[in-house]
DNA sequence: TAATAAGGCTAAAAGTTATTAGCTTTATTA
DNA sequence: TAATAAAGCTAATAACTTTTAGCCTTATTA
């Protein structure tokens, strides 16, 4: 991995951390191994590190829902839907680069309007819009009883955002919420899955 | 109000507004209108200044959730629930003091534990243990269907959390979030209320 | 191989920030 | 009214932070 990539990494591991105003440039370099000067090699400062990990926070988000690819075939049943959701849950909760990136986003979100906005992206948009198709989907198929879409992804994935950033910060609730999640889950298709 | 009590409410402003970090001693001063050195006349330092913040944060949970007096009498319609509620939330949300606390907690979560965990209640246990009790209250009056009330609770509120926490970061768009959440609320009637 | 660029370093400038010391004024109270 | 406490101020300290300047070594390339 390169230099640049690398301040980059620790920058964000610090700003998911401690966020931007509580990092200073100098703990940036010495988890890079280099004395701080050398930084400014490679960024013109340390508003430049953060702009180019917005960059980044924001590519993230494209590769993750900026197209429809990713959803992968439709599930067939409500145990196949229950578990390929929590699947997803599980990875986007453990995942370290994405927690970071969510830590730093709900820190920094009234920094500037793209902060802002990115957050909304990452928060509201993203998953939900995700899941209003796959949940289209699903309908079309008759597996879901027919109603709007984007107030069934609303429902089924707001519990989980707020569940997810308590789990960011209280790490050690873990599993209880992720039964929480579960049985939220279950909850959904009981009352929105036919029979 | 006292000297102490401007120091607080001015920094509750700056610190949800640009963050602990972002703020500066001689900022605050400047608001209350005297200079940094007197601040040390009423805290010990900056840390000391948020400790009581916090505090406060606590004392205004409390008095908001803390027993279950604030219910009111149970709304008696489908009608009644929608305009009760949507008021709560046009209040919650609009109300400078409330939104301060949001915003300084956001930004601060990560800080320490006792910040998380107020959090936590704030974001998560507040307004839905609230609605966990009408909900429960308004199933044995016959208007809602009979479920887990707790799990109900969470489908009503965690869309109007993150809507909410969307116009605290964006509140140009206020109007729209407003219009959202009580299509939520109708279709949330629709699916539990009964007839 | 010689020249150049990249990327590291030290030293230090320049600015900011939280805090203390000590003095003065205002308000309280004995 | 006299004494004391509270709360303001200026000046200064001490620490920290970001950034620049200039030098040296290593790697690249002509």
């Amino acid at each position: 991995m390169s230099t640049k990539d690398k301040i980059l990494e620790e920058a964000l591991t610090l700003f998911a951390e401690n966020g931007y105003d509580g990092t200073g440039v100098e703990q940036i370099a010495e988890k890079v191994g280099i004395k701080a000067p050398s930084l400014y090699k490679h960024f013109k400062g340390k508003e430049d590190i953060m702009n180019a990990l917005i960059d980044s926070a924001e590519a993230h988000y494209e590769s993750s829902f900026g197209s429809s690819e990713h959803i992968g075939k439709l599930p067939e049943s409500r145990d196949d839907f229950v578990r390929t959701t929590m699947s997803r849950i599980a990875f986007t909760m453990h995942d370290p680069m994405i927690r970071k990136i969510r830590k730093f986003l709900v820190q920094e979100q009234f920094r500037n309007d793209r902060l802002a906005e990115i957050t909304t992206r990452h928060q509201l948009v993203g998953i939900q819009k995700m899941y209003e198709k796959i949940i289209e989907g699903m309908m079309k198929s008759g597996l879901f009883i027919h109603d709007d879409p984007a107030l069934l992804a609303i429902e089924l994935v707001s519990p989980v955002v707020l569940w997810v950033s308590k789990a960011d910060r209280e790490p050690q609730y873990e599993q209880e919420i992720m039964e929480c999640i579960e049985k939220h889950i279950r909850h959904f298709c009981d009352v929105y899955m036919k029979e």
